[in-house]
DNA sequence: TCCGTCATATATAGAGTTGATATATATCGA
DNA sequence: TCGATATATATCAACTCTATATATGACGGA
């Protein structure tokens, strides 16, 4: 999955500018699965406009910059549909966090707590986020994926809660030697 | 992070090779929250080997080409433990699963639950793989982020295995138009 | 026996992506 | 007034991924 398949995931739900999409894939309702970044989203829609999937239109605005707002083509609609019908490939994951605690017996007691709270008050921004999102959204499958993303998050967010004290035993009692030497 | 924070990870561990690093990274201890290829890991050691930060010696083998064997420097670990005092980046997830279950209401019921079949046999490798993984460690950290793991995949399954009927029930009773006029 | 596949092992080219930065304007609060 | 924040597009170097090439041995099936 790149980033032409997002843009064209998003405007399959209606037109839109490259701002919307970055901010929807980083903080939106797609932000829980999937991100792009400007310097991939720009050059995708140009693209996407070459190859016919898209089309766009500049919209001057009073107060703001003005706006280069994108709609799908029939063919663009047709192309992502039928690239659902592809093998899925595998979800990715990735978390400093994980790593950092992989290390929990290297570093002091205060940073790990400091961390783990910090994780926590993060999970609740995020579900947090998310409900305010399930109210924008009617249709199910939309509801459906937020509503997995809040439920997964809870749980990570519980079984973190629950397991605090015992990460933070790991770590080590005192300042560790290699910073401390700083 | 970055591939040379992984790889410093991995060799603060014990020394090991290109080949190694990528099998845990994406199979292994490691795979549950972090990747590399090896079109990252070999540039990457070779710039650590640069820096002073590892170093490697050639090491033949009988029956399999010769390998060559990353050690990590103190000076080397001394700057991955203290990278782990750095504020943590946030986690990333994506999942072309969650894209696909987004639009349900475009595809056939057959589709759906076939993919969702694959998956839930997809969360029961993935389970049975980190049941594996644990007997080999003993270390309480490395044993905690295999748990977690295998908690939040436990519990995506189950949510995925209970609510699978209302997903199905969202798709499309026949094939989809543009698909079937194929 | 031969052939394909898989595992070990390193390496690289080309395509794709990120993260940082530049530019421009307007608003809001300290 | 000054900095921060929000809207909006765009680019570039650095990084990363995907796919492929190379080489060898083991294993199983036709």
């Amino acid at each position: 999955m790149n980033v032409k398949t997002i843009c064209l995931a998003i405007l399959t739900q209606g037109e839109t500018t490259g701002y919307d999409i970055r901010k929807r894939s980083t903080e939106g309702d797609y932000a829980y699965f999937m991100e792009a970044s400007f310097g991939s989203i720009y050059p995708a829609l140009s693209k996407l406009e070459e190859e016919g999937y898209v089309t766009s239109r500049t919209v001057a605005q009073e107060g703001k910059p003005s706006k280069r707002v994108y709609q799908i083509t029939p063919t663009g609609r047709e192309f992502f549909i039928n690239s659902l019908y592809d093998e899925l490939n595998d979800d990715m994951f990735r978390s400093e966090f994980l790593l950092f605690l992989r290390f929990v017996e290297d570093l002091p007691r205060s940073l790990v707590e400091k961390r783990i709270n910090e994780r926590i008050a993060k999970c609740d921004d995020a579900i947090e986020n998310v409900k305010k999102l399930e109210k924008e959204f009617t249709k199910p499958s939309e509801r459906w994926v937020l509503n997995f993303g809040q439920h997964c998050m809870r749980n990570a967010r519980q079984y973190l809660i629950e397991q605090k004290h015992e990460i933070i035993a790991l770590a080590q009692e005192e300042e560790h030697p290699a910073r401390a030497a700083e």
